[in-house]
DNA sequence: TTGAAAGCGCTAACAA
DNA sequence: TTGTTAGCGCTTTCAA
């Protein structure tokens, strides 16, 4: 590795000294300011790029003096999982506090559009440097994002995307990616078909309308039906992510089909479909893929009942999401590879 | 997620006048510098506590003025996945130069421990802050790295660990964990046993004297013979990860045994094995997993020769240890959560 | 369109 | 044992 320069803690005024100009109109230049006439411009271009110079960050910060705010619109509702990313940020705050940076949590209801946009609007004229947002694929939330991104604010998807807005960054997985991973694992680990029965494979989603459920569940599909083919899929059944629900549906299917060999759960909803799956007296024999490590689901991989877990790592979620919006305002370049969330398969013995 | 400060610049002046010292004062006391009463320590001390005071990390960064120097010794073989390393640790250049840090990678034969520890030895007195070391577990490796925390650079080791040292910290996976995860993968992909023969296993690894390989080993031991006792694993191949000596083993190896339903590479010389197992003409009945992404296992897996790869991110290694080596040398904490290292399990569809 | 100068909050040398 | 003070490299008025 050759770093550009051998030891230069070449500053501004160097770089103002060899264009003749003073430090402010380096500054300008540097942050793309106008009042400069474009000669001069590129005579500071010049000298910068020659220098390949990078401006001091610690410094930058400290004479900008103001501190940065971000919020993260988050789900009110006591899922596990964006409960996790929440207390991942609650473990930031010293490293926030340190660099003067202040994370505000907006719990609203992301599943309704109108709310959602609504709480998207009143955060704009906030002084928010950069928003964060777990974000419904509407037209109404859409336009709301795009609102906020024309006020000047950084604006950042999390977990869930708005492909179509001008967010400037998504921080999640790739669903349909995840869903192909799970179809491949409960493929895999079913086996080859044994005796004369095809082997049936149940699903049990939130709600095909998400768009991450819609996604996971095509892509579950693209792979049983390509490589899979002794696979029969069954009918998806919808369990809003409740507890209750899921185990009811999944119960009666159960006792329709003796032959199910294996069972997605796309979302949550977890205790639900565990318990009719204990019920059924099947646990054994079928493989069972989820989403997410939580204590839950932890506890059912360490008994055999899971088979694996998907997961996108919370944390770095919540990491990745503060990094990128800070990155975003400072007008850094980011560093897409550490930011890019992966897909993980977890099973037993590499639980996290 | 409540700020403990609603909207604190506290400073360092605002604590000197609550503790009525002198802003040296405090920052001796921050520092844990001698010469300062123990009384009025702990007068200050309370100040801090009180306002919950935190540092604002540019200002230091800045008044320090001195750059930081970080050494990474690496092997100097053609491996791939340090390559990896030392590739994203050359992405960071833009990163590192704007907050005046130098990264140098010195190569070195690590597995040699006397040549390992004399370019540890050669780094004292090199005014470096820290050290990241792929080390070899070894007394005079031990005693080198030894000598670099007591001279009072900070060290973290990389990939492979050095636990009875004082390193400061360990960048990488659990190897036991790792081997564990291989087993559990080969034996759930393998399937029940089929027929009367036993379905014989074969391993290949560089060498069981290093330490990282050694672990795998008895990972993937401990859960095949605890779990799938129906499966025999054949003794170790030592291929020093070498392609050649890889392949001659293993071709002797499946020539000998017309029974082997799974595979477990634990080191480099991956050409070789896949050459080996394409050449007997079994490469779709055997069940073959693998370590770390790389051109050539990501080949290997899209063609289904490879079931599956265990892996630990280069990238976030690299990154990690930048980190970790910064935070050390600024005595600030390390956010533990984000710098582990976990045990990636990676099939086709969640290729990274 | 450009420049001069006053800080930002901390560290470290020097003085007391 | 404690305090004073001159910067660190930028950003940001304000003046020219």
């Amino acid at each position: 590795m050759k770093e550009p320069d051998p030891s230069s803690p070449l500053t501004l005024k160097d770089i103002a000294r060899q264009a003749g100009v003073s430090l402010a109109t380096v500054d300008r230049v540097l942050h793309n300011r106008p009042g400069v006439r474009p000669d001069t411009v590129r005579r500071v271009r010049e000298a910068i790029e020659r220098n390949s110079f990078q401006p001091h960050v610690a410094a930058a910060e400290l004479a900008r003096g103001r501190a940065r705010r971000f919020a993260f619109v988050m789900p009110s509702g006591p899922n596990p999982f964006m409960q996790q990313i929440e207390s991942y940020l609650g473990e930031m705050t010293g490293w926030l506090s340190a660099r003067r940076l202040a994370v505000e949590i907006v719990a609203t209801d992301v599943f309704d559009a109108s709310v959602l946009a609504a709480s998207l609007e009143a955060l704009i004229g906030g002084d928010y440097d950069g928003v964060a947002v777990v974000a419904l694929d509407h037209p109404s939330v859409r336009a709301a994002v795009n609102d906020l991104v024309d006020a000047g604010t950084k604006v950042v998807t999390l977990v869930s995307d708005v492909p179509s807005s001008r967010r400037n960054h998504y921080i999640g997985i790739d669903n349909i990616a995840a869903g192909r991973t799970a179809g491949a694992l409960v493929g895999r680990l079913v086996g080859p078909r044994t005796g004369a029965s095809p082997g049936k494979v149940a699903i049990v989603a939130g709600s095909q309308g998400l768009r991450d459920h819609a996604e996971r569940i095509f892509g579950f599909n693209q792979v049983i039906s390509a490589e899979f083919s002794h696979l029969e899929v069954l009918p998806v059944l919808e369990g809003r992510d409740e507890d209750e629900r899921s185990q009811q549906m999944l119960a009666r299917l159960f006792s329709k089909h003796a032959d199910i060999v294996g069972l997605y759960n796309v979302g949550a909803g977890t205790q639900g479909v565990a318990k009719a799956l204990g019920d059924s007296g099947r646990e054994k024999q079928v493989v069972f893929v989820g989403h997410d490590v939580t204590v839950l689901t932890r506890k059912l991989l360490l008994q055999g009942v899971m088979d694996a877990a998907i997961s996108q790592n919370p944390g770095h979620e919540a990491r990745a999401a503060v990094r990128v919006l800070l990155s975003l305002a400072r007008g850094e370049p980011i560093l897409i590879e550490q930011e890019k969330i992966r897909i993980d398969i977890v099973m037993r013995d590499n639980l996290p």
